[in-house]
DNA sequence: GATGAATGAGTGTTCATTCAT
DNA sequence: TATGAATGAACACTCATTCAT
């Protein structure tokens, strides 16, 4: 199995479990089942393994979220597809998820990797602007509205890291209650 | 002025302004113009005295955000001076609120400490309930609509820590809207 | 005991016995019988720890060598009485010597130090200048002078480090013969 | 070109730009345009190349200085020719001069190659033995005359780098007038 | 022979905590 | 009560060396 990816999924699990300043590199090391060098041979520092790590998860997330996007559906439809895929992927890994909401506001996260993050977003927006211009949702600065969203609904999550198909999508309507005119 | 309070003060600083692992006792000491050893009299050790600043600091928000709280007004207008006094202490006292996100999940806070700050919730609890008895509030679950609200409240803050009175007008409202019925 | 005292001296003895290199400072902390935070509460680093003992070192040893330094004795007593003294110093004190005929062209010690010790060789200078004034000795360079004298002292005492009396007369006579006009 | 000649001169170039400790076994590979793992084919270990290079640099350095050695000149013009002769090479190759003057004293060069060094410079300690027989040196121990000699004449290189060819016949006769009788 | 990924003992340094004053 | 010098466990990181390919 490849040894890269093993020092990350050791890390993630880590980082959640115990926070990030609590997890030393010997133990990465060893979750990883590997040698502290070999983590050296990856990863230059300890910042940059939390920001590869975060860069990555990130993306991974948002890329299953994005998968099925069709900008041709209704705003709505496309507004409550993309938040339950949200929700439905930090349930399926609530590690990832746990880790996202940890680092999301972090210093330890550099300028150029939240950059690319944001690069990744860029779909998000679009629906928000194109239910702006619709008319159905409020005329509110559309980065506020989405923090809005996703502080309310990343808080439920980890309020209850188990919630049911249902309450997944009680919640979402909660979100579109909350923006739209 | 009192030692305890200086110490108290320091290290919300240092711990805002620079994060808390990066915050030693010996830098809160200079800071508080004590003696190190001055601050064990008071804390026995420095996650008493991030546990202590953070019931405090969490303290002194709720009494202030309930200090006109009058039960006999409608909930809807419970709902907004609630939540806009939440808003306006946040933003009055940026470092209290910025310490308070940013151990608001903590593992470093104990149990203890969590139970004891969520029994100063409880009049916040008994406006959602009020607002479900009578209809105008979604019937969901009170803590998870609460967490709703203040994840979506807390990440605008977040965004822009210098929101005009209109603003927190518009996202109280967002939040209200969100909820109702 | 003086603290201070003790880290210094542990350092000496053991950078001379075993290199620089070899000797970590936990090995000096338990030579000096201190632990090892208490070195870093003295000298901020490894590299300051053996500036500063270069310095008081080649201090020590100059203020020795000039202690009965008296200008109005002729050139060749003041070389002669000079250069024993730098002998007789150096052999009753084999580690402050071995120490600084190993850091005398480190890269380790920082241009501030040098300039100091430089300054220390003042009277040195004028021992010479005033020879070649008065014809008594080639007229050289100085500075060449003196690091021709120096080294080949130096070296001697290294190749034999519990040079007799006599021994040593001999050895400043064969560096007075070659710089005498 | 040999792999073997490539490591030996890129771990010179190297350990007397930087020093040896911070010199790693990989940036020495890199600067030999090999494999790590091919070095430890040549050398079987760190300390071996450092001696096995302090060896060769030595013989290289002695062979040049004796090769136009010949016992039948009279003593003074062996030791000028010969003290010239070291001279020249160290500046025109300051590389390995310098290298030879940062080990020559070194505790990491073993016993047993100080020894075959030593075996090396028969040649000199023939000249001045003669020069003692014949009453035109100084009656001291030789070795302590050899050493003395070096001192100073290596200090003096060590001082300025690029000595010119007049410079070098006046230290070269001031070590000579310090041991002729 | 040639390679470089893997290894972990060892490094210099930090810092929460103690305790003699 | 107030102090800060003393402490040493723990940290992130380095690098000589090994060995499977």
């Amino acid at each position: 199995m490849n040894k890269r990816d093993n020092i990350l999924k050791a890390a993630l699990k880590l980082f959640v479990e115990q926070g990030e300043q609590a997890t030393s590199m010997k133990w990465i090391a060893k979750e990883a089942k590997c040698g502290i060098g070999t983590m050296y041979n990856y990863f230059s520092s300890k910042e940059e393994l939390i920001n590869v790590l975060y860069l990555e998860t990130k993306r991974n997330l948002l890329t299953s979220v994005f998968r099925n996007h069709d900008s041709s559906f209704s705003v709505k439809k496309q507004f409550i597809s993309t938040w339950l895929g949200f929700m439905d992927h930090s349930i399926a890994n609530p590690l990832e998820a746990g880790f996202l909401q940890m680092y999301s506001h972090s210093p330890k996260i550099s300028d150029k990797i939240n950059e690319e993050v944001n690069k990744l977003l860029f779909p998000l927006f679009e629906i928000y602007e194109k239910g702006k211009m619709e008319g159905i949702i409020k005329d509110i600065d559309t980065l506020q509205l989405i923090v809005f969203n996703n502080g309310a609904i990343s808080s439920s999550i980890g309020l209850n890291p188990k919630l049911g198909s249902q309450d997944r999508k009680v919640i979402v309507q909660l979100a579109w209650d909350a923006i739209k005119s």
